[in-house]
DNA sequence: ATTACTTGATAGTATTACTATTATTTTTGT
DNA sequence: ACAAAAATAATAGTAATACTATCAAGTAAT
């Protein structure tokens, strides 16, 4: 088991990258520092330049692996959506009901991310609280269109499909399943922002979680 | 009535500009095509010296009034956050039933904006356009909580607050008013959004408006 | 041993995001 | 109407960003 977790790799759209970093020690380095650095100082502030000092290599090098900063921001969050699919995968499908299915979903997808071993150079917390404070520049560009063409926005689109077929299977009659789909996705990264910057917007903090406030609105909005 | 319309100013934080730009000729051009040209090249790709040639005037000139672009987005978003909660007061403050109140709230903030004749250097709609694809950015940023202490995004939060109690007055024992309120905020611009770029994770569309879907879902909530 | 490939080092460019200074125009107070 | 004050424009300059190009050095594969 452990041995199949560590041949594992999440796919990622292959445009998203000049060198597919995983292919080497150098392209490790980056992803792992990246997310480090990303987290520390943010994605303004981020500059191949300052990511090269941290990994002591070049500027130069980086730019062989992702044309520019945005790319590897989509990269990054692509690498994260697709865990989150695989983790989905692997803990519903063996489930029937489908109340019981779309709850551990909506888990999943809400809940604090642990780190996962399988992945050594990525830091599944970090790059969670990068998704929470960053995805949103990712697609929130002139250039959306033809990035979307380009399918680097697939990974996320296809995990909301999965939740809008969890929600349709508990209730064939409602008709917004793609929007609630998205809105529970927004709104796990929305809220858990909002619990760490504007909390008197927000009913969640240490002991209340998003996942209860959104369990509580899915479950009161789908069976009634 | 007309005249009264025409003298209300829209309160926004004093700390985001250096100078008032409503109490001049160059500060309302400012606005108004920051406006337009943010609109049409995007947040990124703004600066204040394309700002400067389509009003016919200097990059130094622009810096008297705001220190940066960030601050513009502020001031610009801030404007409309207190633009709506104006609409939000005087259409919501004779009606005495709560069901009616919130679902005439949620209409304003979730519907198309129209162009509002009092303003006649803003452009509602198309600030509207920006508050959906770049307010976002505004908060999403390492400066956020040190900006938040100077208020700048209070405007908003008061918006949200007066939702979250018009929320509680439907249903006093719902356990999560604010987080339903800034979701029922957010949702609106993200479903608008993916409504124009992401189709295939959203039931909007030109006939199914972001307006009914979170009617459905707020309602459902507070009536269970 | 030769070749190919990867990485590193250096240099260079256009643009951005400003700041500073000075000149010119406009407004205003008397 | 005129002087003083305020606002705006013009110009120049700086440090950083976001790259591109070139060349050298080290490593791996045949």
């Amino acid at each position: 088991m452990e041995r199949i977790l560590k041949q594992l790799k999440i796919p990622v759209n292959e445009k998203l990258f000049l060198k597919d970093p995983e292919t080497s020690d150098l392209g490790k380095r980056i992803i792992e520092h990246s997310i480090l650095l990303i987290d520390d100082i943010g994605f303004e502030a981020f500059t191949f330049k300052k990511l090269g000092s941290k990994i002591a290599s070049n500027e130069s090098s980086i730019y062989r692996y992702f044309e520019n900063k945005h790319k590897l921001l989509l990269y990054l969050t692509s690498w994260y959506w697709g865990w989150l699919e695989y983790k989905l995968v692997f803990a519903t499908h063996s489930l029937a009901d489908p109340f019981k299915k779309l709850n551990v979903a909506i888990e999943l997808i809400t809940e604090k991310t642990e780190k996962d071993i399988a992945f050594s150079h990525i830091n599944e917390v970090l790059l969670h609280q990068i998704v929470v404070n960053e995805y949103s520049k990712s697609y929130l560009t002139k250039e959306v269109d033809s990035e979307n063409k380009e399918g680097y926005f697939q990974v996320y689109k296809r995990l909301v499909h999965r939740l809008q077929e969890m929600i349709q299977a508990t209730n064939d009659s409602y008709s917004y399943a793609a929007s609630l789909a998205s809105t529970i996705v927004e709104t796990a990264l929305h809220q858990s922002f909002l619990k760490d910057h504007f909390k008197s917007i927000t009913d969640c903090n240490d002991d209340v979680t998003p996942t209860e406030f959104i369990k509580d609105l899915v479950t009161k909005t789908l069976k009634s």
